[in-house]
DNA sequence: TCTTTATGGATAATAGTTATCTTTTAGTAA
DNA sequence: TTACTAAAAGATAACTATTATCCATAAAGA
């Protein structure tokens, strides 16, 4: 499989079950549970959303665990965080490195963009600026296809 | 002069302060100040760093002042915003339209990067994605040369 | 100068996230 | 299985940039 492809939810969860095992961090339920979650999700969750799915199963857990555990994935470049300055962060637990994002202004969907021209960009940047390039966010914003037609 | 061409911090104050006159905004001391930091400011300023500098001129000037100036100038597009979920956003008055930007993790420098080849996205995102695009965010993070010497 | 009302100044409120502290439990070895 | 211990969970306080509120002030026009 190529670098950074899509792969299953399942593999996903098994490729984040394995690298808390590998660093000796203890499985919980609760973590198990947002791994499931976040392997699971194509739609960006934000903690909050996050919280709510794993108390159907584990109705006692607390919103600081899964803030703690976002905080262990994103050490371990296991998740993605899209952060915002307004508004709750969201998260992608399928491709734990930075991509491109269209997000509606309308509705607050967050979907993954393909972009092949990018590849070029932060070469293009390192020369006209020499700023050794880490990562890089790309957000577009506009109205999805529902809400083009509803506004 | 080329759309979204630099221009000289007086132009771009005149610019600001007759969007304001023309749309019957009051003008106050506080409010020039404001306009004549974010036009000549070249390093994308937080609303401390604006608040500190028109303190010098007028020490009464309240934070919330500050603030209200920045909504209103965004409301007008006559300053783009770099909202940053932690830490303090940052505003360009300079180039009020979305551009991409480069963004030390070292020290925090945020300097603008010019990108050819960033004019056919939004075309290529609307066609996979079906999205109308209004606008984008384009940050690149790493190390400028000043911070690799010393990192 | 007078009047009107938008704006300034001071401060309270907001809210997502993080820190703190106590209780519980996962992992391990006897 | 049981006991031990460090790590994690749960509850809640703290944090902080920004926004809202409210009254005083002053910009703009007559
Ligand atoms: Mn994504
Ligand atoms: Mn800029
Ligand atoms: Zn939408
Ligand atoms: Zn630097």
């Amino acid at each position: 499989m190529a670098l950074n492809e899509s792969k299953t939810s399942a593999d996903r969860f098994q490729q984040m079950l394995d690298k808390l095992k590998s660093l000796d961090f203890r499985i919980t339920p609760q973590r198990l549970a947002v791994l499931r979650i976040l392997a699971a999700s194509e739609d960006h969750p934000s903690a909050e959303q996050i919280f709510e799915k794993v108390r159907i199963e584990f109705p006692t857990t607390s919103l600081a665990t899964i803030y703690k555990t976002i905080v262990l994935l994103k050490g371990l470049n296991e998740v993605l965080e899209l952060g915002f300055p307004d508004g709750c962060n969201r998260y992608d637990g399928n491709r734990p490195f930075p991509h491109p994002h269209v997000i509606c202004t309308g509705c607050g969907k967050i979907m993954d963009a393909e972009l092949k021209s990018l590849d070029g960009l932060k070469e293009e940047i390192h020369k006209k600026t020499g700023f050794r390039i880490q990562h890089h966010r790309l957000d577009f914003f506009g109205l999805c296809q529902e809400c083009q037609e509803t506004m």
